[in-house]
DNA sequence: GTCACGGATGTGACCGGTCACATAGATGGA
DNA sequence: TCCATCTATGTGACCGGTCACATCCGTGAC
């Protein structure tokens, strides 16, 4: 009735234990028939390896974690979504760690849990100051890869996977200067201050094309603080131009137009980033950028595994109807 | 250099491993003294216990797994986020397994997983067939607490955690009714067909004010199979109010609506379920029933931890915009 | 004074795998 | 033919905790 071991499977089989580990681990010293055997009564006897005892064994675990500061915002979430898939195909377990914020409390005790090796390797979601500091922190011998705006993160050496958000930035910017806009106001999102892709990319375009740099509108991840900043641009009559830092802060943006009787895109042209999958759907249809989180996630346990490194399709501009000319 | 053990610890305290264990799990018998003294020993050399040999030794890993058909979706990766906080809190680790259908491939594969002792106790999201599948096959002595839709499953024995859904939608059919509206139209989610506590709320609302029940429109969790719905619907110049199933369903049935030229809230009105972030902020700001997912996650550790119980607040309906008496 | 008892602490075995090393048999070049 | 070499397999120790049980001590009842 109790869950058979690798003793019992190796006794059922006729082999020594070491034998049926060998198995396990793909060892290419084993006889193909010998394999074939152990690999059969394995299956009969429902043998299912202990994850602690191998982990205890082999002084790490065949696991992943993922650390973010949030699992529910799109992007977080997707790239989540990309490393357990990619994880479960490799028959890794994949555990989450949130870190709530950039204190150094915070980022410790989530470096700690990290640095037991039973985390396996480990995955840090580098946007935000959280993620870029616990990535700081990380011991050396924590096998880890991270996933950060384009250009990555200064003074890591850790592997840094990223998309290219800065020249997706610079594409949308270059979209809204071609219709006719003056310049393009700017909503940012939190950000790892001194890496800042989307940002950056939006002055590249502005500066390339001599338009004025308007001071740059922060907000947070929240709809109110989103909608704030929309309300400040809606009441100067001269932006007719807003890239917002991703879709969440375009719909609360576009809410502030609108109740400033400012409508899109005829008053107020409007992008977004991420193509959040309701985006196509939006009344108007938004504009934005595409971005594959997913394909992160996944690139991020190839990387992890030493797996070939597939390229990582480049964010894109989807032009729908939230982007005309100027009134 | 390498991480101390528990020995370490003990031979640093002058006590033996066994009296470092027992402060390490809360032992009561162990002098105040003593306990403090190794306490502080730990935390001078940075003792962190290695997970995976107190799984082994304890037979059973200090974790969680959330079993899941999804990551991404509002409810689903707000539930894991309260797990994950409520989890972390109480020092478990906390694993993601995924479940891509309910074949029965899938279905036996994500249950192979959580058998195993290394993943915890088990937290099944069994809003739909998938997770149901899953909580169906699970052996007895996996310890699972499972969120279903209101008024859980049938033929299952575990634990069930649930937001009552069918009140809150019944609740939100009324609302409609009583602005005038002949009847309300229903685009359904995809849900555990037995259970289908949004559904069954709005049939309540509908049957008790002797309100024609119309057929309901099946829509997927894609935003596209959200819009045919919609489009259906649209073209029915008697429908004049639609509870959606979630709050994407409505922002692409209200896309179809547009298209058809038909405003909401002045021609037609329509409430989601879940209350997104940005629901507020739509134009127009959305009508729709509040669900706290985060508490059901938290809920669901709390199950499991045999905590007390503290009660879940109710969905509740918000008013907003998108809803208005018939024209 | 002695003994039963319970709290505080220590010792050895064990959880279910892995690793390092030993061994037996097959292969092949001198 | 013999020994070096490689392949296939087996044995014992170990990973870092836990459990069951033994021991030691102080207390109170007789």
């Amino acid at each position: 009735m109790t869950a058979p071991r690798i003793r019992d499977v190796a006794a059922a089989a006729g082999v020594s234990y070491q034998t049926v580990s060998r198995v396990l681990n793909d060892s290419p010293n084993v006889r193909p028939e010998t394999r074939q055997l152990v690999v059969e009564v394995m299956e009969r006897l429902r043998y299912r390896p202990n994850r602690a005892a191998r982990a205890l064994g082999l002084g790490r675990a065949r696991a992943i974690t993922v650390v973010t500061a949030n699992t529910t915002l799109y992007g977080y979430a997707s790239l989540l979504q990309g490393v357990e898939e990619a994880g479960r195909l490799l028959g890794l377990a994949v555990g989450v760690r949130v870190v709530e914020s950039d204190s150094e409390a915070d980022v410790r005790h989530a470096v700690e849990y990290v640095s037991d090796p039973t985390a396996g390797s480990v995955v840090v979601v580098a946007f935000d100051p959280a993620g870029a500091g616990v990535l700081r922190m990380l011991p050396a011998d924590v096998p880890v890869v991270a996933a950060t705006e384009a250009g990555g993160l200064p003074g890591s050496t850790s592997r840094m996977i990223f998309l290219d958000e800065r020249q997706a930035a610079a594409d949308a910017t270059r979209h809204l200067l071609r219709l006719g806009h003056r310049t393009v106001h700017h909503v940012a999102i939190p950000s790892e201050a001194p890496a800042a892709a989307r940002q950056a990319g939006w002055r590249d375009a502005l500066d390339e094309a001599g338009a004025p740099i308007p001071a740059v509108v922060p907000a947070g991840w929240d709809s109110r603080s989103a909608y704030l900043a929309g309300q400040q641009l809606a009441r100067q009559r001269d932006v007719t131009a807003i890239l917002c830092g991703n879709d969440d802060t375009a719909l609360a943006v576009r809410r502030a137009l609108f109740e400033e009787g400012r409508d899109v895109p005829a008053d107020v042209s409007i992008v977004g980033f991420d193509d959040v999958p309701g985006a196509a759907y939006w009344t108007p249809a938004l504009t934005t950028v595409r971005m594959d989180f997913v394909a992160l996630g996944r690139a991020c346990v190839s990387a992890l595994a030493d797996a070939p490194e597939t390229p990582l399709e480049a964010p894109r501009l989807i032009v729908r109807e939230s982007t005309a000319p100027p009134p």
